[in-house]
DNA sequence: CCATAATTCAAACAAACGTTTGATTACGCC
DNA sequence: GGCGTAATCAAACGTTTGTTTGAATTATGG
């Protein structure tokens, strides 16, 4: 049991750093046992097949990241009705908090961001299963903040919020190269919060929600880390 | 020179077809020659390589696009300073518009989207060659549009409104799913307002620069088509 | 009308793929 | 100590991959 987990981890950790980078389809199971320093029949004996690999890698991660949305989401509405930055905060922090974690919390937030965009049945249950709810509990909370919002244009706008989110996520080396590095991934707070003021802006354009307290001119001060 | 002309082109639109479905990793080249109805062989003749038809398929479209998105910014740039609507429909509208072409265009633009997340790196010097230019012209646009805006964190929420672009492009069924079809694909004109209205509200939080005429509530009307 | 180039075709290539097998080793329990 | 389960291992499975070959076919031009 304890050499199982063990294999099992690495081969998840390695997953995570190769199908960041590559994607799954361009990962083979041997560069993928090699990496992990493992025997290539292991992946089938504890994960069954490469699509298992990969869902067991997403979910390991994804599912307490999402605990900690719900939570901070309820922490914000329990102090009376969150307003929009708190409640994209607690959508984009967690996932964002991750890319501290000295190893592979940026190869996970490719490697997510690469399964959301990558084709395969099996990942899009995957993601429904897991982020449906989320996404459920999140628009209700955002039309609660946005009242004169028409609900129609509160989803696509929150659509709009994901791909935000996402293609931050992906962090391609080519975007990195267009925007000469404006992105700087170490500095996370800073990224939170430019990526909550335009949101936050792009969910209350047009509506008589005002925002509330508009002084400084660039996201600067990261007030949840 | 006639029969070739229609085997590459055929191999094109299959191309379009299967990659925007699949990724380019996805489509083995035995069911792309087979969707085509030409040879397997005629693929090496006419392209070289696998890549070769990615790459063809890719600047096929991608090139008359980018004309037309500095043609429509040299427009709105000539009369006068633009604001950022003009600047942002420049950008978005050719794109989205593509999405109207009969049987095609909604097929180029998950596989320009799914070019864009893939890796690869024929793919990533493509990109940069194809739009490294546009970048940086609309970049200069943006930055005489928002003169208070640093630039740094201008390049910093232009990364975030590529992504709006990027993920309304790609269209995938899970996020419509979660959507629940608010972002109505056929309706490119709503599409593209909201999206202009919600990026430009993002462009301009915390910034000095008003908008130009805030009056509806949600993005209707179709200022360019 | 024939020579020459351009194109299409069926067949095969080696390599890499995910998966399976059966033997072998390590571990916990009575 | 020895039984039984769990885990690891090297080797091979059949299939599919992108690519190449060489002959057959079609168009071109003098």
């Amino acid at each position: 049991m304890t050499q199982s987990a063990d294999t099992k981890d690495l081969i998840l950790d390695a997953a995570e750093l190769l199908f960041s980078e590559n994607g799954v389809e361009g990962v083979s199971l041997r560069a993928l046992t090699s990496k992990a320093g493992v025997n290539l029949a292991s992946v089938h004996y504890h994960f069954g097949s490469k699509e298992g690999v990969a869902l067991a890698a997403f979910c390991r991660r994804v599912r307490p990241i999402n605990e900690e949305r719900l939570e901070l989401l309820d922490k914000a509405e329990s102090e009376g009705a969150a307003d929009v930055e708190s409640i994209l905060t607690a959508l984009y922090a967690p996932v964002l908090r991750l890319a501290r974690s000295p190893v592979d919390g940026r190869r996970f937030m490719r490697m997510c961001a690469r399964f959301y965009t990558e084709p395969g049945a099996y990942l899009e249950s995957a993601f429904t299963e897991e982020f449906g709810h989320v996404i459920t509990r999140f628009e209700a909370a955002l039309h609660r903040a946005l009242p004169d919002l028409p609900r129609l244009e509160l989803r696509r706008r929150m659509h709009f919020g994901i791909g935000v989110m996402v293609h931050t996520m992906l962090d391609s080396n080519r975007t990195r190269q267009w925007t000469d590095n404006a992105c700087d991934p170490s500095d996370i707070g800073g990224t939170l919060d430019a990526m909550v003021s335009f949101v936050a802006a792009g969910l209350r354009a047009g509506t008589a929600t005002p925002a509330p307290g508009t002084a400084g001119v660039a996201g600067s001060k990261a007030d949840r880390t």
